[in-house]
Order: structure tokens, then sequence, then C-alpha cells
DNA sequence: TTTCATTTACGAAATATATCGTAAATTGTA
DNA sequence: TACAATTTACGATATATTTCGTAAATGAAA
């Protein structure tokens, strides 16, 4: 496995969403994703999709004309790595404070809640 | 109260860093503690303090020679913001989702659990 | 007061990121 | 086959971020 881990830019990241969700996905289907949450050209996304290839974000099969892109990078190991460099950054290295910040200003419903709970009692087992 | 938020950048943000934890700092001081994990010219401090102060990312009383810095953007308000626009553009929306990698990424101690716990029943309780 | 160290101001360069226009290649279709 | 639409490749530009060198200002010390 590669040691260096590659931090993807904002709006790789959003490309990179839209991945994860459809697993496979040609330029043109990212691009549409992309349009509805904001504006951009149809080569501008064309283009970040090359760069994230030539980085080695996404594989693409490109046997046919158009070119079918999907992640290489996981969607878990991503958010992993990108809460970590926050958590430093931004939480001084307190990942207790950026949970409570993130349960006090984000309301979740019952069900996270619930979620959340069975996970802390996991937690306080061990 | 201003609509527009500013982000800070990656560096911007060690620097606020170090005035949240110290209230006040030449920047000599926010340098040398810079140097503790990076690399770093002491006039490239300087510069991107100057940058934050033409932001209005920090304030300072520049009637003495030495001047003296302090954040002018509160650190819950800027953790708030930062982490709103990571479950964006990290956890597809999911502030859940986050919270649990959080919690299962990074090791709480007993006391963190239990400080998560009391936040949780408070949210159950409504 | 002269000298020295420190600090600030400022500009410039280096790097990273984002955007887009244009041309060439490809493929389906008239 | 020739045309039209789509897609890719590529280069250029714009903008943001980071870095640092140099000079001027300041204040303390000799």
């Amino acid at each position: 496995m590669s040691t260096k881990t590659i931090k993807p830019t904002e709006s790789e990241l959003e490309i990179l969403q839209v991945l994860w969700v459809k697993n496979q996905a040609t330029v043109r289907e990212v691009h549409e994703e992309l349009l509805k949450s904001k504006e951009a050209g149809y080569t501008t996304t064309l283009k970040l999709m090359q760069i994230m290839h030539e980085k080695g974000l996404v594989k693409r099969d490109d046997s046919a004309k158009t070119h079918i892109y999907q992640a290489s990078v996981s969607k878990e190991r991503t958010q992993k790595h990108l809460l970590g460099k926050m958590i430093n950054t931004v939480f001084g290295g307190s990942s207790t404070e950026l949970v409570i910040q993130a349960l006090g200003s984000h309301k979740a419903s019952p069900a996270e809640l619930e979620e959340i709970q069975q996970l802390l009692n996991d937690l306080k087992q061990q």
C-alpha cells in the first residue's frame, strides 16, 4: 500500500462524492450531478477528472470512446484521513471536541441519536 | 454582523489555533510555536498574519513597535463553520456519519465518553 | 549619538487550484 | 461515405496560497 496519502482538493471531493454514490460514472454524468449544486463548464469537470486520474484518485476504463470513471480511494479511508486532519488543524487534536460540536450544531434524528448511542455503548464496554 | 463568513486557509488555521490558546501573541511568539510542528521563515509567518489582518481574521494593537495580535473570529464559530462545510463536502451532508467516523477512529477516554453520553442524553430529552 | 538587533512593510516568485477555449478523435447516423 | 454531435486532449489563463528576500522603521544598548 502507498505510504503517501493524497489530499483531494475541494473540487475533487465534490467529484469523489458523486463517484462514491454512483460507483461508476462518465464525465457527463458527474458533470450533470455537479450542476445541481454549482455552476461550471463541462470541460472544467473533465479537466479535473483527468487530473484526478493522473494523481491516482480515480481509475478509468478508456477502452471505449466515452471513458468510465471510478473512485480509487475509498470513502471511509478518505473520510478518516480528512477527519484526522481537521481534528488537528481545527480542534487542537481533540476528537471529542469535534464530536460535541457536531452533535450540538447539527440536528440529528432520534434514529440517528440511537445509532450513536449504540456505538457509545460498545465503546464503553471495552 | 457580517453575513460573509471567511474561510481561513490551512496556514491561517494553524495561526488561529495558536492565538486561540494564547489569547494574545506577537508574530515572534506565534512563529516559535509553529516551528514546533513545521518549517518556515519568520517573514512567512509575519506576512500571513498581515494578510489575516487585512481579511479581518485577526485584530492587532500596533501602538508599540512590536504588534500584538489577537484572533477576531471565535474558535467555536470557526469550528462550527468548517465542520458544516466538511459534513457537506466529505460526509454527504450527514453529521451522524461524521460523528460515527470520529468516534470509531479516534480513541476517547472514559471521561470523554461520559461527556458525550451526557450531551446525548440531553439531546434525547427534547 | 551611533550601532546593532528586531520588527514591519512590501514586492516578487513559486506553487497549487480552478476555469475554459479550441482542436482532434470518435462514433452514430443520414 | 460524409456530416453532426459528443468526447477527449491540451494549453492557456486566472485566481489563491505560500514562501521569502530586501529595505525601512523602531527601539535598546554601547
